[in-house]
DNA sequence: GATGAATGAGCCTTCATTCAT
DNA sequence: TATGAATGAAGGCTCATTCAT
């Protein structure tokens, strides 16, 4: 009983932020309504009031939920013991692959933070910057077991980290000409294409 | 008396175009309201519904004239006769140096087409796919010339577009680790390192 | 056409406090809506905002009016050269003849200030201090020329207010075991009595 | 057990209508929140529902309990066999003493009904009249004992309770001219000089 | 054409009240 | 009996849009 009720509640705060997600995602912030929200969630309105004192602090909260679950997700794979390129392609791969399968919480991402002030902005700066830092120290590393170049480090980190992003929002916004075949092995194998590119140059070899 | 009213509406258009800018790049746009937008053009609220019949029209009217201004200067950028390094540095070092003269435009690029339906999503997205269009275009022309290696153009128009998106973000954001010394000379240096790596690639010779 | 719509704003402004008074004096403020104030004055709900920025600035406002006027009005009466025990009488008879015309008006004096905050409580206060100041200072220009005794002047401004008050509130609350017979001369009638007392004492002259 | 949960019922209903009484006083009757006052009570929201069934009928349980605490005062102090004279000085400086001592209640007091309807004021207006014909009453023994001349018993009852409400006021208000020295005496003092006023009044004897 | 006073639909938020535990 | 999580009606306020001048 104890464990249910408990249950419960986390159920209902994880079912008020999912739809918050949707909703935001759908509508755009202040396109959204509480009322959608709570319609979305199945609660009435003034219980997501109960979680979350303003309809400004669930955009903040669930905007760096999945903002941390994005970094969470890239500092994971370029973590592993795979070679430099192995990882990359991993990346490449798993961004897309995952873009497909939540495009609502890329839609946020995309979207960023436009329009919260303050501590909020610099709150979803800084998880911006892990991610950059994560990726710098990717390419840094990479170089010091002589598997990259010795590149900017953080210059190939924009790049890297530009190039998710241009993908995944070609993903959102249905480019099918980029992304149409999409059988089991598309991703591996436009990870496997963009990875040559960024490994080894657009540049012919003299 | 003809061509000094025409011109006095032209004026006027402009100058509401410009404060639209300004005030949704400001505020967002649900943020901003008409009002502001007047002020800001020093015009009567009426006056803008003399030249737009809503809100929305006004935000899509000038988020694709902006889109267009901007995918004209790629596309002008990379229309020229030089060798394809050369075109692909002057891309990264004018877009570098114009996100940072004209921030508002850029803040509003990158936003997106947030919370806008149907049509004008589609005429939005045209605008971007010209875009991409361009780059792979460059990509496979560069190519043909002998001047790139045959990889896949639009992959490729990904990683640089990914790429110009992501630094100009940067600047706006103010980035300071990456974009600090802000002499002449910054953008183009900028450019040469970045170029280097799309160019040259990550992974070292063997 | 000028001085028309002159007259229309002042003339909207003066129907919206009308309103106000009406209905928080029927209603009580929190009770009371914009909505009812709007209706009543005959004007939609955005237009009360045009003028007052706020429901608390609307109420403060209207009050204050309503305790100037009164404020005024005890003022005027006891600045007259007529003898003491006139003005004394012509003010009860006056304002017992107010209440009953202006009930709305005495409902809001009697509820006073309660809950509202800060500024405006100083501000209220105020105006009611100039009321016992003038009081006051009747009952000691009374004693300098010899038509009052030397009594504490402040006390018998307490007491005359009061008694006022009572009087006022007796006449809203319909107290018609007191105030019956409505002809012409009632009120005067009740003011001799009433400043008999207050002239003379309740205790037989020994 | 039995007359302990009795107990604790009783005790239960005290708290919740203390609190009610101190909430109410200090945010006002809409001001206030059930949950205000349910925390002032240390009790849970629920628990006051079982003792009254809304939030009108709690205020106006708390009102009339107040109002008839306030009215047996009065009664019981001019139900005494001293001199008229005497009484009302007690009268005068209980009130005073009281209004200083338990300002919660007179702010209740003063700030009256405003807002109740119906059945409530008529309870309300009943025990008010209470007062004033316990009021009316003491002036008419007076007379027949030959302590007081033969003035209209109601007018004098308006006069004395309308003095007493004034000094209440004033005191609440914090009316620091009129009421400073609060040492032991200030409030007999104050007694004798406002009853040394009503019994003889202000004009001279001739 | 140009203006801005006027409007009212719509939204965030509060809080009295209920009811499952 | 006691609780407080949940609810949704209601209200203050904003702002896109209109229209008389």
């Amino acid at each position: 009983m104890d464990s249910n009720s408990s249950y419960a509640k986390d159920d209902k705060l994880r079912r008020i932020m999912d739809a918050a997600l949707t909703t935001f995602s759908r509508s755009g912030y202040q396109g959204a309504t509480m009322q959608e929200v709570a319609s979305e969630a199945g609660v009435g309105k003034g219980t997501i009031y109960l979680y979350f004192c303003s309809k400004e602090e669930l955009l903040e909260t669930v905007l760096l939920d999945v903002l941390k679950r994005y970094r969470d997700q890239i500092v994971q794979i370029i973590s592993s013991e795979d070679a430099s390129r192995t990882r990359m392609r991993r990346l490449v791969s798993e961004v897309v692959r995952g873009a497909d399968r939540r495009r609502r919480q890329f839609r946020f991402l995309l979207q960023g933070s436009w329009g919260m002030g303050g501590e909020f902005k610099q709150r979803a700066l800084s998880i911006k910057k892990d991610i950059m830092n994560s990726l710098a120290e990717f390419v840094s590393e990479g170089a010091e077991m002589g598997e990259f170049r010795d590149v900017d480090a953080r210059l190939m980190a924009h790049i890297i980290s530009g190039t998710l992003d241009s993908l995944a929002a070609a993903q959102l916004w249905n480019d099918e000409q980029t992304l149409e075949g999409q059988d089991d092995s598309w991703a591996d194998d436009l990870a496997g294409a963009v990875v040559d590119c960024l490994c080894s140059g657009v540049e012919p070899e003299q």
